[in-house]
DNA sequence: CGTTGCGGGCTAT
DNA sequence: ATAGCCCGCAACG
């Protein structure tokens, strides 16, 4: 799911805009939102007040008092990338807190019959950074906004991560039940996000066509700026492929009645056994023998019909209890964690390496499947990316980004979101700030005065366009200042002209083609967006 | 115990 | 300046 193309706010705001348009419409809470997206969300949403996802999310410090920013930390995997016997995969929730993951990883698969270990499958879906949320709040509402499009399977529910540290010791199939049960009745939540989506992938790729027109305008946009590094890493996705063809060898698998995070037998795998030692980053990876994630459902877990089905019964969760993380266990094992893999794992627990360049240029779709690949990206699941819980979370990551095209359409949303960054235009062509001020001079409504304010405070001035104002400055940065707002230029057409200084076409999807483009891998450039669709800009750069 | 948020501080670009 | 990240602290459940 993630965000519908257009929120009802037809999203013509950023998130660091210090004077966002008063929003009258809210957006359904969107558990997993995916791709470049701008939602808002009613203040009194609990969910939304929690800054909660179901993606792993963790705090992170961006410096911003008004701004609470989340970086995602992956999913935890089967170091074996094991099936269940019902095809899924293993993904569970990585801890939020460090101590806690680091204990999570190296433990058993929960798969009884797989020797694997749990290793965490770090996020890479923003130019190979973890996927961010940004979370900032007003008095009447609550923006989210989201950078980057997740390039691995969703994690399980939080619900689920949550039941499953609660049950007790219980070690039986009781516990999974009620597991079931929670996941079940979960999930029906979310539907109500979801319509949209499918709509808006259709138009994704409507969009998609007219890219190639664009695709010139948007160069030449993004020549105004050309951040210095960009994220043109496409790479990584394409390492993540998986092979197709390969599937589910391992489906058969019984369990063993070892924990999941515990499992003490020793029933060993053929395929696997050396790969749990190797990290599950690109840059470290082994080729998983088969495809990981060929074989993910097209529901994510996230659904509840799906989650009672096959996620969870696949766990054995039996024997999850709280003393699962406890480090002192994973000694117990028959095969001991090996020292290596955990300390290779954690240090590649996220992701911080860019990538390597991919073929940005090139449209086609990567199916090479390399003993490497760790997502099989089937076309289908490509193709929708919804936020909407059920949709095939788990592909987001993987298959998508290696095009461009690939990625947009992917995107929730069918905004084109291009992850790689592919096109490494140059921003210099158009000094910045001359679209600042062009900007500027025009709306001379908005106010740029930066006012601080926790962003746990409302921020009334971000809903009426006026100027942060309260209490915590961010920490050492005004927005203000350098606020610009772009409001004015409602058509992608204007915006065009002003750089163009003509007025060029009347396509509006272009300019979403750019702006998440923009977004997404050009970090300075993030300010840079249009409302996805022919909504006003709002450009803001703020330094 | 784990989650969530805060914020200092470091690093790379 | 921007962004990513580590780390400790604290409130909370
Ligand atoms: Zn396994
Ligand atoms: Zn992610």
């Amino acid at each position: 799911m993630s965000c519908r193309a257009y929120s009802a706010n037809a999203a013509d705001w950023d998130i660091n805009d210090s004077a966002i348009p008063r929003i009258n419409e809210y957006d359904p809470f969107s558990e997993w939102a995916d791709g470049h997206c701008r939602l808002v969300y009613r203040a009194d949403n609990e969910e939304a007040k929690r800054h909660s996802s179901g993606w792993a999310m963790r705090n992170t410090n961006n410096h911003n008092v008004h701004i609470l920013k989340k970086s995602c930390l992956g999913v935890l995997v089967c170091s074996l990338r094991c099936t269940l016997p019902n095809g899924d995969r293993v993904h569970l929730r990585p801890a939020i807190c460090d101590k806690a993951r680091k204990k999570q990883q190296g433990k058993p698969c929960p798969n009884r019959q797989c020797t694997g270990r749990l290793e965490i499958l770090p996020c890479r879906g923003h130019c190979g950074y973890p996927v961010t949320h940004f979370w900032r709040h007003t008095e009447h509402a609550i923006f989210f906004q989201a950078k980057g499009v997740h390039d691995h399977p969703r994690p399980e529910a939080k619900s689920t991560s949550e039941a499953r540290r609660t049950l007790g010791s219980g070690r039986r199939v009781r516990g999974l039940a009620v597991l079931l049960a929670k996941e079940a009745a979960l999930g029906n939540k979310f539907d109500i996000g979801r319509k949209t989506v499918d709509k808006f992938a259709a138009s994704g790729v409507e969009q998609i066509t007219h890219i190639e027109k664009t695709t010139v305008k948007l160069v030449k946009l993004m020549s105004l700026r050309e951040p210095k590094r960009q994220c043109r890493e496409i790479t990584n996705q394409v390492s993540r492929t998986l092979n197709p063809s390969s599937i589910l060898p391992e489906t058969d698998k019984g369990y063993c009645s070892c924990p999941p995070f515990e499992c003490v037998c020793s029933y060993q795998q053929p395929l696997a056994t050396s790969l749990h030692q190797f990290p599950s980053s690109p840059s470290y990876q082994q080729p998983p023998l088969d495809s990981f994630w060929t074989q993910e459902p097209l529901h994510g877990q996230s659904y509840p019909a799906d989650m009672a089905n096959s996620v969870n019964p696949q766990y054995d969760f039996s024997s999850i209890s709280t003393d699962l993380f406890q480090p002192e266990e994973i000694f117990q094992m028959d095969q001991p964690v090996k020292p290596d893999y955990v300390h290779i794992n954690q240090s590649n627990e996220i992701a911080r390496s860019p990538s390597t360049l991919l073929d940005l240029g090139s449209g086609t779709i990567h199916r090479e499947f390399k003993t490497e690949d760790y997502w099989s990206p089937s076309i289908g699941n490509m193709l929708i990316n919804d936020d909407s819980n059920n949709s095939s979370n788990s592909n987001s990551r993987f298959n998508l980004n290696q095009t461009p095209e690939n990625q947009m359409v992917l995107n929730n949303n069918s905004l084109p979101v291009d992850q790689n960054c592919y096109m490494s235009s140059k921003l210099d062509e158009l000094p910045f700030s001359l679209q600042k001020s062009h900007y500027y001079q025009q709306n001379p409504t908005f106010d740029v005065t930066d006012n601080k304010t926790p962003y746990l405070l409302e921020d009334k001035n971000f809903q009426n366009f006026e100027p942060y104002q309260n209490g915590k400055n961010y920490n050492k940065h005004s927005y203000q200042d350098e606020y610009i707002d772009l409001g004015q230029f409602n058509e992608y057409n204007s915006f065009l002209s002003v750089y163009d200084n003509k007025v060029t076409n009347n396509d509006n999807t272009i300019f979403n083609d750019l702006d998440f483009r923009i977004n997404s891998c050009v970090p300075s450039l993030n300010n840079v967006h249009s409302t996805y669709s022919h909504e006003a800009f709002d450009v803001i750069s703020h330094q």
